[in-house]
DNA sequence: ATGGTTGGTAGCCAA
């Protein structure tokens, strides 16, 4: 089974190429960040004409969450259990049931940005990852195989960022930042796509300035973390860079700042 | 050091 994430800054305003690249990649489970929008904007109907359950958890022009699959899905939870006072649709996680493999659970997230930092806006990020630790230690105690994927707004090492003296002081990549990352990690999840690729250079978002895109000026900030029972099972996975260029697909809309990561598992 | 680009919105804010 194919299991994907991608930050697509607006669904609204990308859907010709999310629905492109949909076609083309199949992924039998994707999680959303930043579609933008409430739940009832959402396009469902594009999504379940190709077979996807829609578990939204949608906010009015900031953030929002979603998680589609082709695959019956239970037990939803919607926001990051403990945070109970958060506002901000930045967590969705359900149980997925596949017609060919045991049963994993998804957690799809948007981590705060937390830029500037400090301030309110790095506290919040660091409270947040917080929560998440917790939600991974009370899922490592049920010793099922999960995944928590999405854009975790996290540059975990040097090698993940073209110029890293650029983002020595970005909430992306602050010591503090990386440290909270590396406590997740620790518990023994796996990243994914760096335990694939031990050596290789490779990016999830360009700023749309710059020319970023163009000079390969980017970062590797989604992941996707795996339990240790999800890493057993763990067969392929990467990066579709290509729908990150003007000419991919249809140009209707315009690329988002990030591009799409995925998994196998078996 | 600065500016540059998006989307959603009518708050120029968040990224």
């Amino acid at each position: 089974m194919k299991i994907a994430s991608w930050n697509v800054n607006s669904i609204n305003a990308r859907l010709p190429r999310i629905l492109e690249w949909f076609d083309a990649a199949t992924p039998d489970v994707c999680v959303l960040q930043e579609i933008k929008c409430l739940d009832e904007k959402f396009p469902v109907g594009a999504f379940e004409d190709r077979g996807y359950n829609c578990e939204l958890h949608g906010q009015k022009t900031y953030n929002g969450v979603a998680l589609l699959s082709k695959f019956p899905v239970e037990d939803v939870i919607r926001g990051l259990p403990g945070n109970d006072d958060d506002d901000q649709s930045r967590y969705i996680e359900a149980m997925v049931f596949p017609d060919d493999a045991e049963p994993v659970r998804v957690g799809g997230l948007y981590l705060p940005n937390g830029n500037p930092a400090p301030g309110p806006k790095y506290d919040y990020k660091l409270g947040w990852m917080a929560h998440l630790k917790a939600r991974a230690e009370a899922l490592l105690k049920t010793e099922e195989a999960f995944i928590l994927t999405g854009d975790y707004n996290v540059i975990p090492q040097a090698e993940d960022v073209h110029n890293p003296a650029a983002w020595a002081d970005d909430a992306l990549f602050l010591p503090a930042t990386r440290a909270a990352f590396r406590e997740i990690e620790n518990l023994g999840l796996t990243d994914a796509l760096r335990h694939l690729y031990p050596y290789d250079v490779f990016y999830t978002f360009w700023d749309y300035q710059r020319g970023a895109w163009q000079k390969d000026h980017g970062i590797r900030i989604d992941h996707v973390m795996l339990s240790p029972q999800a890493a057993d099972r763990l067969t392929s996975g990467g990066v579709d860079r290509t729908t990150r260029d003007p000419g991919f697909g249809s140009q209707e809309a315009k690329p988002s700042d990030h591009v799409p990561v995925w998994i196998t598992l078996d």
